[in-house]
DNA sequence: CATCTGCTGTGCAGTCTGCCCAGTGAATAC
DNA sequence: GTATTCACTGGGCAGACTGCACAGCAGATG
């Protein structure tokens, strides 16, 4: 669970240019090639890295309106609208919050008018009592994971 | 922007397995490795596929707490809060929405008691009215698009 | 009918991967 | 203090893959 500067480094490198190799990298930190490999493993084998599946834009499959759903539940319905909002492709996440039987789900649609009918369909089903939604106007910050990696990495030096 | 069933296969077989080459998913997908070449190519090029970087897992990094916030802004604060906030590590998303000057941002902390010190930091600035935060509990449906991608790409069947 | 685009199948040089090994230095255990 | 363990280094090797190029072919287009 330690991710010390080396680890963290590598992170941004394969987070900047994903195709360099395992080689490439091991030349721009600076270390052996099988050292970037060893961490490369470790990485992924800790869960730290779950993998290096494509980044899928939907804007660009032709989703380009984004919103954010809060559902209302009830009490013990839970499972079953999660498996109901989970064969909903336009749905892409769902959290079940604090709060009773509340749920946060984001949601894409082709344009304000097909969000109607994503709605609909996500709030026909008879465990959802209330539902409000959120347009999002802006994608101010991306979705991002470097800051976090430098500042859990900052903390352990490498000693080589 | 249009994409056909070999387009969406060749996406879901980069999600299952990012670590196949081109050369293995001709083979896969039954193409010549120039095809899949070439279409690899275009949805990069497109902006359908951003990239192939590493997805960290921010639990393993030791920010198990996930939590939602929405924010309220005095008017015309926006661009000011949005580079507040873009300098705390922790906020790992940010989107303007719909409504008077509301923001919905992901946070993640080490615990309870160090989301509170994330909280304090996001809304210690002079821009944000309010704040409410609700607390992850359970993530019922991880960030997904693969459904998504074999919604687009039903409609345009693969004529080679 | 001529053109254009996309796919196929093939080839080649250069590069990288996965794996192995011996040696070294530092931290840890006895 | 000495032995052990661990991680890193630097090297080597066979196999596989990438990037690039080319000619032929089929369907769509004007």
């Amino acid at each position: 669970m330690a991710i010390d500067r080396l680890d963290g480094r590598l992170i941004e490198l394969l987070a900047e240019e994903p195709r360099i190799g395992v080689l490439e990298a091991s030349r721009r930190l600076g270390v052996a090639r099988g050292t970037v490999q060893a961490r490369l493993d470790r990485l992924q084998a800790q869960g730290v890295i779950r993998g290096f599946g494509p980044d899928v834009d939907p804007a660009a499959l032709g989703y380009p309106v984004t919103a954010f759903a809060t559902l209302e539940i009830k009490q013990g319905q839970g499972g079953d609208v999660r498996a109901h909002l989970a064969t909903v492709p336009e749905v892409l996440e769902l959290h079940t919050t604090t709060g009773r039987g509340d749920m946060l789900c984001r949601l894409v649609a082709r344009s304000n008018a097909d969000l109607q009918r994503v709605i609909d369909r996500v709030v026909g089903f008879d465990g959802i009592v209330r539902a409000s939604t959120a347009i999002v106007m802006e994608n101010a910050v991306p979705l991002r994971i470097i800051p976090l990696v430098q500042q859990a990495s900052a903390q352990t030096p490498y000693r080589p």
